[in-house]
DNA sequence: ACCCTCACCTGCACGC
DNA sequence: TGCGTGCAGGTGAGGG
């Protein structure tokens, strides 16, 4: 579910609720969502550990343990972390649960059974080939207007897919996808290579702005690791300009918000604001 | 090298 | 009510 905005989040809560704690025993439900290594190895690794720290690169959470070991986390479409006492119910999908010495539990629940989970050493991190293939991060000094321009001129595919591609553009999924390009005002169907210099310009901002925001407003929230964790915004409170707004006036023009279909994904955006 | 399609899952809203 | 369809915020393997 969560894009950048939603993953940093749930870092920020992690590092708030389980720094400096100790994982007592791991127990492992779903051992398909753990890519590496072997359960047995897994459990037995973690038993003892100390979280030292919680970071995150693009939307793979990064859980670093003592002795250099790290445990990376990809929460994909629906993959949550839920604090619980020993004595609360367990959440629904319960698919990992960590005991820590507190007496709390911290679950890693995912409907879908997306999420992908590994734990290694500091240097197979290192060499991991899903995180060395990201693009920069777009709220660094690291990702510069240079590098946005440099990257879309090589690119023939439409503006939107190539946002949604994170070794390329990091961090934007399909929904800031879609509002960066509204906020820019350029059109999602826009061969990448063809976008002017001077435009180029106006995505950037937009891609920072729109990732800002969304941290800004979420921020506002409380930030824990209940049931709403790695979430949007709540159901009654409407964040986005265009994102399922199909039909709504657009907030620029009043023209009649449209969604389209790209890679098999929705995009939505503004006739006419969008028109180039 | 690039880019496309499909696969991975469950749940929910919708129309018949 | 029940069933079929389409859709959901993300990758990642495989193939052209």
């Amino acid at each position: 579910m969560p894009e950048l905005p939603e993953v940093e989040h749930v870092v920020r809560a992690l590092r708030g609720a389980v720094s400096g704690r100790r994982i007592l025993a791991a127990e492992l439900n779903l051992p398909r969502l753990l890519a590496a290594p072997s359960p047995a190895s897994f459990k037995r690794k973690l038993c003892g550990a100390l979280i030292t720290g919680v970071s995150r690169r693009g939307k793979y959470i990064l859980i670093a343990l003592d002795h250099d070991q790290v445990l990376v986390v990809h929460l994909r479409m629906t993959g949550k972390f839920i604090s619980v006492g020993l004595d609360d119910p367990l959440p629904a999908y319960p698919h990992v649960i960590f005991h820590l010495d507190n007496d709390r539990r911290l679950v890693f629940s995912d409907m879908r059974q997306f999420g992908r989970m590994r734990l290694l050493s500091l240097k197979a991190l290192k060499e991991l080939a899903q995180i060395n293939a990201l693009a920069p991060e777009p709220l660094l000094d690291e990702f510069t207007q240079e590098y946005l321009f440099a990257t879309l001129k090589k690119s023939r595919r439409s503006l939107k897919q190539l946002l949604l591609d994170q070794t390329k553009i990091l961090g934007l999924g399909n929904i800031y996808a879609s509002e960066a390009l509204f906020l820019a005002r350029i059109s999602p169907f826009k061969s990448a290579d063809t976008l002017l210099q001077k435009r180029g310009v106006l995505l950037y901002e937009a891609i920072r702005k729109v990732l800002h925001e969304a941290i800004e407003a979420g921020s506002t929230l409380k930030i824990d690791l209940n049931e709403q964790n790695g979430s949007y915004f709540g159901s009654d409170e409407r964040f986005w300009r265009v994102y399922e707004r199909a039909g709504e006036p657009c907030v620029n023009c009043g023209t009649k918000l449209r969604r389209a279909v790209q890679g098999g994904r929705s995009t939505y955006y503004c006739p006419k604001c969008q028109r180039r």
